[in-house]
DNA sequence: AGATAATCTTTACGTCGATCAGATAGAGAA
DNA sequence: TTCTCTATCTGATCGACGTAAAGATTATCT
C-alpha cells in the first residue's frame, strides 16, 4: 500500500482510504453535525464514489464505531493533561470531572457518537474500561492518589462509576440553556462546572 | 371529529390520527427499537398512507416530539410513586434517583428520544423543567424535605441539578453489561444503584 | 510477464422524509 | 335538505440514503 496521495487527481487506489475516511467523517461531523453524516456524504468529501467505504468497513455503523474509537483515544488525551496539573487531591479528582465535560462541550457529537456506538454494543470497548492506561483506570488512579483505600475492590469500583456517572451526565445536561443565568451567576461555564460538582461525595472529598 | 374508531375497515376520516400516531410511534419503539422508527413505519402501524401524518405533524421530529412529551409525562407518574413511600430523608432522595434510573432501564429508547429531543431544542421542555409538579420540581422538593436550605437559592439549585446529572448518567451507564459481575456481587441490579448512589453526597445526604 | 487478489466505479434496488395534486367527507349556510 | 367550504386522507413523485452486485483498474506475487 501506498503511504502518500499525489495533490492532484486521485489515483485509481487510493492509497490509505480507510483512514480518509475516519478523517472525513470527524470533519464532517465537527462541521455539520450528526444528523448530516451519511455514509454517501463521508465518501463524497473523501472523493471518492459512494460505494467504496464497503472494501474497508463492513456497513455504516463500523465506520462510525472508528470514529468513536478516535474520540476515545482523544478523551485519553484530555485526561492525561488534567491529571498532570498538580493541584489538592480533592481537587484532583473534581478538575477531571471538569476536562472531562470540558471535552463533551469542545466535541459535543463525537462524544454522543462514542456513547451511541458503546450503547449499541452494550459494552464500552475494552480500551476505554479495561485497559492499562484506559480511561476509565484514569479516574480510579486519581480516586487513589486522593485517598481511596486500594484494598476496597467493590468501594474504588463503585466510586469510579460515580464519578464517571456524574461527568457523564453533568455533560449532557450543561448544554441546556435554560442554566445559563444560573452560570452568569456563578462566573462561567467552569465556575457552574464545579458547582455542581462540589455536590457530589466522590468529586468533593476523593470518595 | 368523532371520538372511537369503527373496528372494521377504516372510514376515510380517522377520527382521533394524531393520537393514534403518537400511540403507535411509541408502540413500534418499544417493539422494534429507536433506530427503526420511520414515519413511514408509524403510519403503516397505524393503518394510513405514508402522508397521512404531515396533517397532524409538520415533520418527523415533530411526531417525535409528541412521543417524548408523553414519556415526560410517564417519568412524572414513576416519580409520584417513588415520592409516596415514606422513609428516612436521605433514602428519600436515593429512591428517586433508583426510580428514575428504573424507569430509564424499562424504556430504555423512549427514554433516549426524550433527550435527544430536548437536546436539540438545546432546553428541557418547559414542563419538565419549570412547571408546577413538574420532574425537576419534584426533585428540588424531596431535597428540601431531606433538609435542604430552601433560601439557598442557588445552593439549592446546584444540588437539584447535582441530582438530575448522577442519575441521568447513571441511567445511561448501567446498561453496559461490564458492570455486571460487580452486580452479581452486590446482590442485584437495585443494590448495584444504591452502592453508586451512596457513593454521591446529595444522594446519600440529601445535600 | 502473467495470474491472482485487492481496491475502486457503475449501476441498481428498496426505503426513507417530504411535497403536491386530487379524492373524500364532515360542518355550516342557504 | 342541498350547496359550499374546509379539513383530512390517498396516490404519485422527488431526491437522498444504505447496501449489494458486477465490471474496471491496479498492486502484488510467482
Amino acid at each position: 500500500m501506498r503511504e502518500s496521495v499525489p495533490p492532484e487527481s486521485r489515483p485509481y487506489h487510493h492509497g490509505d482510504l480507510r483512514r480518509a475516511l475516519v478523517e472525513a467523517a470527524c470533519r464532517l461531523l465537527e462541521r455539520e453535525g450528526a444528523a448530516a453524516l451519511s455514509l454517501r456524504g463521508v465518501a463524497r468529501e473523501a472523493g471518492v464514489s459512494p460505494a467504496a467505504p464497503y472494501h474497508h468497513f463492513k456497513d455504516k455503523s463500523e465506520l462510525l464505531d472508528a470514529v468513536a474509537h478516535e474520540g476515545w483515544e482523544k478523551l485519553a488525551i484530555a485526561f492525561q493533561a488534567a491529571r498532570e496539573a498538580h493541584t489538592s487531591a480533592h481537587e484532583r479528582v473534581r478538575e477531571l470531572g471538569v476536562a472531562y465535560v470540558g471535552f463533551a462541550r469542545l466535541h459535543p457529537d463525537l462524544y454522543r457518537l462514542m456513547y451511541d456506538c458503546s450503547r449499541d454494543k452494550a459494552d464500552m470497548p475494552a480500551h476505554v474500561h479495561e485497559d492499562e492506561n484506559s480511561a476509565y483506570r484514569r479516574v480510579k488512579d486519581v480516586l487513589i492518589s486522593a485517598g481511596a483505600d486500594p484494598g476496597d475492590e467493590v468501594g474504588l469500583e463503585l466510586a469510579t462509576i460515580a464519578c464517571w456517572c456524574t461527568a457523564h451526565g453533568l455533560a449532557e445536561m450543561t448544554s441546556f440553556k435554560q442554566f445559563d443565568p444560573l452560570k452568569e451567576a456563578l462566573g462561567g461555564e467552569e465556575a457552574f462546572l464545579r458547582g455542581v460538582l462540589d455536590h457530589v461525595a466522590v468529586f468533593a472529598k476523593g470518595l
